[in-house]
DNA sequence: AATGAATGAGAGTTCATTCAT
DNA sequence: TATGAATGAACTCTCATTCAT
């Protein structure tokens, strides 16, 4: 929506091609965080891997930290994505919850190292680590309160049950995509839909 | 139950002398793990902290590394403890499963760091992160099995329900003990419970 | 003669002041190995003779041991040219034979510490070790086979007495230079004369 | 001849057990030194070689100099009772040399790595370096002169002879059973005793 | 006489960051 | 804008030696 204004490490803003430089260092970082970790990933091998010199880096990210935040939050704003596009061909809240429950499984079948790169930012950066729960936490509760309005839920409390539901989302995607074979069985899916409509469904 | 022998880096059985400075080094490394994560963590702050030579870290762990599998071991067995002592009180499966809750957010509440730790090793060492969840999970899955056999429940898939159940105490944890204030409030408990109990009970 | 093109630890050719930096390195590990040995030389030693900081070495050296190859290699080239060029001069194989070995004494008469770290190699670096001995001995049986040819000696195993006619130079140069005061006195000049005559001189 | 009293490390007379101990660490010692060179061998392997405690090495040597030092003094020993013992059974000098070298090659190629020990020693004990070739140099020494008073050589330095030969005899031990298959070809042992006759016999 | 736990200095090596070019 | 040589603090780990038992 808003033209995002890049620029360098001190702030200046960024010529065409520095924009392009910019984005190597990212798209090289990807690679080589998604690979190693956060620790055993190095700025030579991320200068490398973009194809610049070590001290071109610093051109553009103060710190190692700091791509990796950006990067986090990056990756953020993409399973966002890909979880509201999957959820919008929803009908109902619960068919909306399990699509979008695909939607970040799908996401994480393209991008399982990733995934544990989040856990790693617990020590490396709290801050983003919090972050990028809490947006897509928030995610969650928009459409729960969206949902309870319309009266299509029970008395639930949005906020508490949209904590539930990711971390029911996040589990399953580590347990069957990163440690399975990347991809959520059939038998798997039918009982989360089973979960869901239990926690979101108007007792009868 | 069974009696551990507790042995050197060697492998060579320990004196009573040797499992004194062993449990000084493991305390100290719960310390500064929980403080500084896997990666700042350094044998000389451990070494230091225990109050030995740096030398003598090596004369019961192999490695950084080692020390930490054995300390995420340790924990997962306390954690269980935790957990079971506090469900053996409910009576059914629901009131069963929020008092392992609780059980669960006292354990974090006391180590709150050592919750953090655990996410960090899915790059650190892989094997010990998926141990934790599994012998977790396992216990999940026993008490729902039970449960389901007792005609306590409704037709659950108790494996992936295992999970589910398991992802939500862990978010909650995070949530509220390690980011909040150190307490479930009240609110967030009582929500757990029509969860949990919508999860588990039979539809009417 | 050729170019020798020097490269990095990994690979990569040197700028100019690459170049120069390289050889502040070696010259110090010359310094630093031939005071102290192998095992008591030290990266920091040699990195503070040079002038450089630690993390520099590694910029041109992969180990210690590769500079200690390195080293040895270059001491052995030059060794082998001083022989070559001294023994030049000579008009009779046993003329040259002994030019060679003043060549040597010389030689080792300015490098008296070298002359040790070879003799360590057996341990550290066996390649390199018997490298040494073959290249030098290499140059006498060239000597050995040419005299022959032409009929300036008797009937001897060249390859053999290349070995006979080393190990003494060896062995004087230990004695005379290095445990004694640096120079060969006239009587052992004289001595040798007498013992390289008869083993290459024909029977009459 | 004479009784050698032992004594440990601080210079105490040992007893019976005392000795025994002291004789296995040095025999430890002898394997340990020679698998892996003076700097790699460690006193927790040669403790262990032992089968004794790692204090109880101090208790009978000072350090590990001292040790090796005493090793190389004891090697010394067998190898001059080695070649004196084969060449007492020559009757000319030459073929005492001869058979002397013999009872050199053998002594070297059941011992070899010892061979390449001796060489360490340089750096590591100069002393003992220079006290071990003296003492085989004198050997030699005292043949030649004898030789030399019965009128069985020519006109010789006895003294820089003793260097020569024993120069050769260390260099062929080392090129054929060290470096070769431990067995000094026929070829090389005739064109030894042309250069020992050629150096030691009166020229015609 | 024997032990082995403890020590700590020092080893080789890595890497985020700086800076002159 | 880009470079890559240089840095040095910090790392993990080893081992000769000491000493209380």
């Amino acid at each position: 929506m808003s033209d995002i204004v890049l620029t360098g490490a001190d702030g200046r803003t960024l010529s065409a091609r520095g924009v392009e430089t910019r984005g190597r260092l990212l798209g090289a970082a990807e690679l080589v965080f998604g690979e190693l970790g956060y620790y055993d990933a190095s700025i030579v091998k991320i200068t490398e891997a973009a194809g610049v010199g070590q001290g071109t880096f610093y051109l553009y990210f103060a710190s190692k930290k700091e791509i990796f935040d950006e990067l986090v939050r990056d990756l953020n704003r993409r399973i966002r994505k890909a979880m509201s596009e999957a959820s919008a061909k929803g009908k109902t809240r619960v068919e909306k919850e399990l699509l979008g429950f695909d939607g970040y499984f799908e996401f994480t079948a393209s991008h399982p190292e990733l995934y544990s790169i989040i856990r790693q930012s617990a020590f490396v950066s709290p801050d983003i680590f919090l972050y990028h729960y809490e947006r897509i936490w928030a995610g969650y509760v928009r459409g729960l309160r969206d949902a309870a309005a319309a009266g299509e839920t029970g008395p639930i409390d949005s906020e508490v049950t949209a904590w539930a539901l990711m971390a029911i989302g996040e589990m399953v995607g580590m347990r069957w995509i990163v440690w399975g074979d990347g991809e959520v069985p059939e038998r798997v899916t039918a009982e989360l839909a089973r979960i869901v409509k239990r926690i979101l469904e108007p007792p009868r």
